[in-house]
RNA sequence: GGCUCGGUAGCUCAGCUGGUUAGAGCGUGGGAUUCAUAACCCCAAGGUCGGGAGUUCAAGUCUCCCCCGAGCCA
């Protein structure tokens, strides 16, 4: 079984966005996570490419659509890599094989009847790719999302008969977990309540896109292309592109990641149309929320949009990942504030973290001989920081498993303070200077080392850069498994450690970010 | 217009099925300490819990009305 999860395959009409980087941000989390824990991971990005709107803004640029997704998405594939995604598939909708994959999965749902030809009619908003419920009589209406005038259609269609599945896909939203948070629920039951309408899959005098087999001059609406991505990500390099062999390698998925704005393709339409080919469902859709800056919404307009590539450059991965994982529920909107960023980061990884480790692997250099002191009593599970550790690591489990990263960063950070706090209740350097406490004092040094290595393992799948620099601070761990690594008493005692170099340092406000 | 969700300390938010002095983190102020990345640890601030009315022995916590914000649908 393996585990599948997806980002949304990018549109390529723009650069990299922070909204997209926070997503795929979260999905490399938690691929990180499940690989740890021993799961065969599959974890999907890519680039969602055909469109109208793609083919306008590469005229508008002088390019051919293709020149302009070549440009866009090899964007992304860096920003990626320099990110250090750990994707193992990127899915291009242009790729040659996706197109077989498309027109197999037709096959399957027009030879069960759910094709119909029809006339729409209607006014379309070429940015939002969707048909508005704009009255036909009405004068130059506008989308009201992107304040651009509508445009008037009328076109013989192919239809897909979303109709038909009123029943199923009721019955599946209403499965706990399926719609992620719940708190999304609603929205879509109410949709889905008012009765589905069938949907137009197809385009008329559309050269940029998959033409539908046996319909000469229709190509695929952009949306039932794109999310048939997800499953021609799935074919490994030396595989034939054949719906079934795709399947085979890890069909269904997991779960979806996807912001709140595509939950209804996702959750309605998507599983309609897997129904329709006779194919599995996800097992769940998770809908996060967006990012604010400083109150107010990102956009072109008002200039203030955070730039994922200057981000990592201005602050480095670390620093950014944990902001946005540790201080924003995933769900629920965010708000970027600079000021809150550089307070939480240096307190929680320079100052509560980073100070850690440094203090105490000072002390047990000092007075240990550069070795980890011996263990004595604290070797016990039942000591009160192995207690804390375990604890921390249940609710870091459980937290990551549902997607609940702030949780999961809190039960890491909880117990580096509950280290830190248990060091200034014993005083060792007090006591060190009384005399005649080594074995004492070794003990409390050695629980402190390990609830610091403890911490480090945890944060590796949302900080692994700075996990790591912690982690070569320390000993090599035999252990083979993460979960293993987890458990308490796995620091060698008496071995060397290293000189302490800061692990984190403390960053300071910049004009621009 | 219909529906949903919010409006709690300077900021971001917790507060389950109503019940002693309304909580946390950050910021701020004070104290303690020196092992450490001027870090860590401890303490404090007194916020009409959006406004009004009601139910109740008792309401951020339930009901109604109003104001403000966000979203979904029309």
């Amino acid at each position: 079984m393996t585990y599948t999860l997806t980002t949304p395959l990018y549109y390529v009409n723009d650069k990299p966005h922070l909204g997209s980087a926070y997503t795929t941000l979260a999905c490399d989390a938690l691929a990180r996570f499940q690989r740890l824990k021993g799961e065969q991971v599959v974890f999907i990005t890519g680039c969602d490419e055909h469109g109208q709107k793609i083919q306008r803004t590469a005229e508008a640029a002088g390019q051919t659509p293709q020149a302009h997704c070549d440009g866009v998405s090899a964007q992304y594939r860096e920003l990626w890599q320099r990110w250090q995604i750990s994707h193992d598939r990127f899915i291009r909708t242009t790729d040659p094989r996706h197109e077989r994959i498309v027109e197999q999965f037709f096959g399957r749902v027009e030879a069960n009847g759910d094709i119909v030809e029809g006339r729409q009619q209607g006014w379309y908003c070429v940015a939002c790719e969707e048909f508005k419920d704009d009255p036909h009589e009405a004068s130059d209406p506008e989308c009201t999302t992107h304040r651009r005038p509508l445009e008037w259609r009328d076109e013989v269609n192919l239809f897909f008969r979303l109709s038909r599945y009123q029943k199923q896909i009721e019955t599946l939203i209403a499965q706990p977990g399926f719609i992620q948070p719940a708190s999304r629920r609603n929205e879509v039951e109410n949709f889905v309540k008012q009765g589905l309408r069938d949907f137009s899959i197809s385009r008329v005098n559309l050269p940029w896109g998959i033409p539908v087999p046996g319909h000469q001059g229709h190509t695929f609406y952009v949306w039932f292309d794109a999310l048939l991505g997800y499953i021609t990500a799935l074919l490994e390099d030396g595989d034939a592109s054949d719906l079934d062999t795709a399947i085979s390698r890890g069909w269904p998925a997991t779960v979806h990641v996807i912001g709140k704005d595509i939950l209804r393709f996702h959750a309605v339409y998507w599983p309609a149309m897997l129904l329709s080919a006779g194919l599995e469902l996800p097992a769940a859709v998770f809908g996060h929320g967006f990012l604010t800056r400083e109150g107010q919404k990102m956009g072109k307009s008002l200039g203030n949009v955070l730039d994922p590539a200057v981000m990592l450059d201005d602050w480095g991965p670390d620093a950014v990942r944990w902001y946005l994982l540790r201080d924003i529920p995933f769900g629920d909107d965010g708000d970027f504030q600079q000021q809150r960023f550089i307070d939480l980061v240096n307190n929680d990884l320079a100052n509560t973290i980073g100070n850690l480790l440094n203090r105490t692997s000072s002390m047990a250099r000092r007075w240990f001989s550069d070795a980890v002191p011996a263990p004595g009593s604290s070797h016990d599970p039942t000591h009160v920081l192995a207690a804390c550790a375990r604890q921390a690591s249940e609710l870091f489990l459980k937290a990551m498993d549902n997607l609940e990263f702030r949780a999961a960063a809190e039960a890491a950070l909880g117990l580096a303070i509950q280290a830190n706090g248990f060091l200034n209740d014993q005083a060792p350097w007090s006591r060190m200077k009384q005399g005649g406490n080594e074995e004492a004092v070794a003990s409390d040094l050695y629980a402190v080392l390990e609830a610091t290595r403890i911490v480090a393992q945890l944060l590796i799948p949302l900080v692994p850069d700075l996990s790591a620099r912690i982690l070569a601070q320390f000993p090599a761990d035999a252990r083979s498994g993460w979960l293993e690594r987890l458990q308490w008493g796995g620091l060698p005692a008496a071995a060397a450690l290293p000189e302490p170099s800061p692990v984190m340092a403390r960053l300071e406000a910049k004009e621009t970010a």
